[in-house]
DNA sequence: GTGCCTGCAAAGCTTTTGCAGGCTC
DNA sequence: GAGCCTGCAAAAGCTTTGCAGGCAC
């Protein structure tokens, strides 16, 4: 416990940091709203989700503020904001160092996992000849049923 | 033109008769939106787009006739539902012949353009080994600038 | 003190749903 | 003729926006 917190507290101070590098206020909201994503980095939070996990820290936050937070730092690169076909953007930390994961999403209970492993840099410079594009990201889903859910089809 | 026409007019035939077979009525509303598709099959048509342009042949269609429709077309994989993230689905019509073709989405003018080949079978087979996932289906974009948006960068 | 941020409420968008009437089979 | 389909309008969800007050700097 402790020393996951020591964990991201680098972290945590790199990014106010970049805040304040930004002229972004560094109000509570903002840093209980981050402090949420350091601590579940392993989790894909709907703007919902993290509105009522900061809401036992900070009561009063407003959904429209948890909205524009997860915005500014999905914007400033330190969140990723996904989809999965919910409805729903939902936003993950992103750590610099694995640089491209991907998802696999069950189909029957909507539980997300990773997978590393990035192999599609050949492809983008072949679609950079084949297409014209200049490609700067690109996002694989895997769908599927999940190893619990799988045992009990049909 | 007559030609493009005589190029579907069978696979119209066929999914009539899957329709029925499937006891769902032909209705104008419902043969109307799939040769829209038809006489489409290179675009990514969202319900608005598909309304408007159905419009034009049967001006009393109601949105939620074709919302319905392009859910059940989809259903019966006559049409295959994509999300580029601009916040509304798009449909396309589903050539079963290239089973996957994968989407390059420009992030400044938003066209959609397709790319082939597969490639992620081997990946596939590698993640149920790994994660336990039995993977039926996958989902790649690439975003980045077309041709024309390229040329127009800062 | 300045002006960015926040909370609240209202509005915006896409999509879904309820219902009475209509049309396919 | 039976019951699926349709059009309309209302509602549902997620997200954004306007605004007056408040807080970080």
């Amino acid at each position: 416990m402790a020393a996951k917190q020591e964990e991201w507290k680098d972290e945590y101070q790199k990014i106010c940091e970049l805040l304040r590098h930004h002229s972004y206020k560094l109000t509570p909201q903002r840093q209980t709203i981050l402090k949420a994503f350091l601590e579940n980095e392993d989790q894909h939070l709907s703007a919902e989700d993290t509105f009522m996990m900061v809401k036992h820290n900070y009561p009063d936050i407003g959904l429209a503020t948890v909205y524009r937070t997860l915005d500014l730092l999905a914007e400033l690169g330190i969140l990723q904001k996904n989809d999965f076909g919910d409805g729903r953007s939902r936003y993950e930390f992103n750590r610099k160092d694995e640089h491209h994961h991907h998802h696999l999403i069950c189909i029957k209970c909507g539980n997300v996992s990773e997978f590393d492993g990035d192999l599609l840099e050949s492809l983008e410079a072949e679609i950079e000849k084949r297409n014209g594009y200049q490609v700067v990201d690109h996002d694989l889903k895997f769908y599927g049923y999940c190893n619990k859910c799988k045992s009990t089809l049909d």
